[in-house]
Order: C-alpha cells, then sequence, then structure tokens
DNA sequence: GCTGCATGATGAA
DNA sequence: TCATCCTGCAGCA
C-alpha cells in the first residue's frame, strides 16, 4: 500500500472525515498511549501529507507525525467500527467515522522544528504544490552529482519524495531507462519525461487507492476499470514473463538493497 | 503452526 | 552492506 500516493490519498480521505470536530484518541496497543492521551477530545485543524510522511496539526498546537513505513496501514469504518485490534496502534473516532492505525514506522508526537528538518530534508512531492521546473532543476542536479545507478538514486526520497519501490521499477519502464543507468549519465530529457510520468502516475494512484501502471490496450481489456489484478504493473514482481510491449523476458537485479524488475529490450536501447 | 517475504528507513560497521 | 524495527499474509508442513 504505502507509497506516495496512499499518503496523500489518506491526508484527502481523513481530511474529509475528521478535520474541525472534536476526536477520541486512543491506542488500544499501548505503545502511543501517552501521545493518545495527549490528543484526545481536541480536534484535528491541518493534515499535511509530504512524500511518505502525514503531519496533523490540531487545535492545541499539537502537531502527529504518522510515516506508515513498509508495513503501516490505515483501516477506515463509517458505521459501527469492528473492535481494534491488538496492533492498533492509533485509533480515531469522530461521531461518524472510524480509522485504526496499525504497523506504523513512526506514530509520534514532534515540534515544528523536527518536522521543518524532515521536510528539508525532502526533494520534490509530485502530488504536492511545485512546479515542473523546480523539480525537475532538483532532480537533475542530485542526479549529476552521483555515478550510482539511477535506480538506487529514485529511492532515495532527497530526489522525489514519495517514489517506493513498486513506482521505482515502473516509471524506469515507462520513460525506457534502463535501471542500471550511471545517474549522472541519465539525459535532461529524460529526467523531465521521468517527473511528467511521475506525476502522472502518482495522481491516478491517488485517485484509485492502488497502483495501476499499465494501459487497457496492453492487457486486453477495454477500460482502465477492467484491469485485472495481476496485469495492474508492466514490470514489477515479473521476472521471467513476457514484456507486455515486446515479449522480451523481463528481468530482475537489485539496487539500494532492494529488487527492480525491467525490460531489456523497452528499456536502454537509447 | 512455522517460514519467508513485502509498496520503508535508519543507524552501526 | 548489514541488522533492526514495524505487521500481515501466502505458502507450506
Amino acid at each position: 500500500m504505502p507509497e506516495g500516493h496512499t499518503i496523500h490519498r489518506q491526508a484527502r480521505l481523513q481530511t474529509e472525515r475528521f478535520v474541525g470536530e472534536p476526536l477520541a484518541v486512543s491506542s488500544p496497543q499501548g505503545r502511543f498511549s501517552l501521545g493518545a492521551e495527549a490528543l484526545d477530545g481536541h480536534s484535528i485543524e491541518d493534515i499535511e501529507p509530504r512524500g511518505k510522511h502525514l503531519f496533523y496539526t490540531w487545535d492545541h498546537g499539537q502537531l502527529l507525525h504518522v510515516h506508515l513505513g513498509l508495513f503501516g496501514r490505515f483501516r477506515t469504518y463509517r458505521d459501527d467500527p469492528p473492535p481494534p485490534t491488538e496492533g492498533t496502534r492509533l485509533a480515531l473516532r469522530s461521531n461518524t467515522a472510524t480509522t485504526y492505525l496499525s504497523g506504523p514506522t513512526i506514530c509520534a508526537l514532534l515540534d515544528e522544528a523536527q518536522r521543518d528538518r524532515i521536510i528539508a530534508r525532502l526533494g520534490p512531492d509530485p502530488l504536492s504544490t511545485v512546479t515542473d521546473d523546480e523539480a525537475v532543476r532538483h532532480i537533475e542536479d542530485y542526479l549529476s552529482r552521483r555515478s550510482s545507478p539511477v535506480s538506487a538514486a529514485l529511492l532515495d526520497q532527497q530526489v522525489i519524495a514519495g517514489i517506493g519501490n513498486v513506482y521505482r521499477s515502473e516509471l524506469l519502464f515507462l520513460t525506457g531507462i534502463d535501471p542500471r543507468t550511471p545517474s549522472n549519465k541519465v539525459s535532461s530529457e529524460q529526467i523531465a519525461e521521468l517527473w511528467a510520468e511521475t506525476v502522472r502516475q502518482l495522481r491516478v494512484g491517488e485517485r484509485s487507492g492502488r497502483i495501476v501502471t499499465t494501459r487497457p490496450e496492453h492487457v486486453g481489456v477495454r477500460r482502465r476499470s477492467d484491469i485485472r489484478r495481476g496485469d495492474r504493473a508492466y514490470v514489477y514482481k515479473r521476472q521471467g514473463e513476457a514484456c507486455r510491449m515486446c515479449g522480451t523476458t523481463i528481468r530482475m537485479t537489485e539496487a539500494a538493497g532492494r529488487k527492480v524488475w525491467w525490460c531489456p529490450e523497452c528499456q536502454g536501447k537509447s
């Protein structure tokens, strides 16, 4: 679930459901009890997504920081929520909705200086208001200074904030870039295209709540909504299978300690 | 029931 | 590069 699109989607949905009314806040699991106590009965004024981070501003000035990490998950219920599971770190309850957070890497109160430091370390967020020129310039600047593979750079949140391991493989495929290309050998045109594709894809992900990068005509259906579960990606986790574009066998390698999949024919021929 | 793996990130070595 | 933290689930006995 959790790449940048999930975070922005949650910010949007939770804003609709929770902002502006007093909430019952608790930590059924107990690991955030003190924090929950400090928030209980107060209301959220603002929820700000940045890359994979969520920052909640409360009416009494408290700041809540949530990062889902690899396992974190929000579960939201409109009417009668089931009892929270044992692992529920944070429960937010309004009159009409309940959200349970489990498995986050971070769920903690912080101050403005700490928040600002986190934000300062992040590259442009494709779902926030940054101009394309600024973003491309930032990425170009960063990539030009390194010779490590572009696939490693793409997981670095300082380069682009919000890309994770699924989008990494898919975006490199969609832009025809070989994942092993040294960062400083990626052309300006490719960087501009990579950014545009990133914005496009994360917007689709934010709206649909899932990562779907394939186009209907490439997976044998008419409409995007008909795309089957196993057909949502061009290369991610498809090692040994045929490329949906050219039929070449998809390959896998590792970069930045995580798996990357790519098509040796569609990527890196330029 | 147990094992391994996963859309993440950090700090030590 | 490795170990570590966070949870859930598929696959297997």
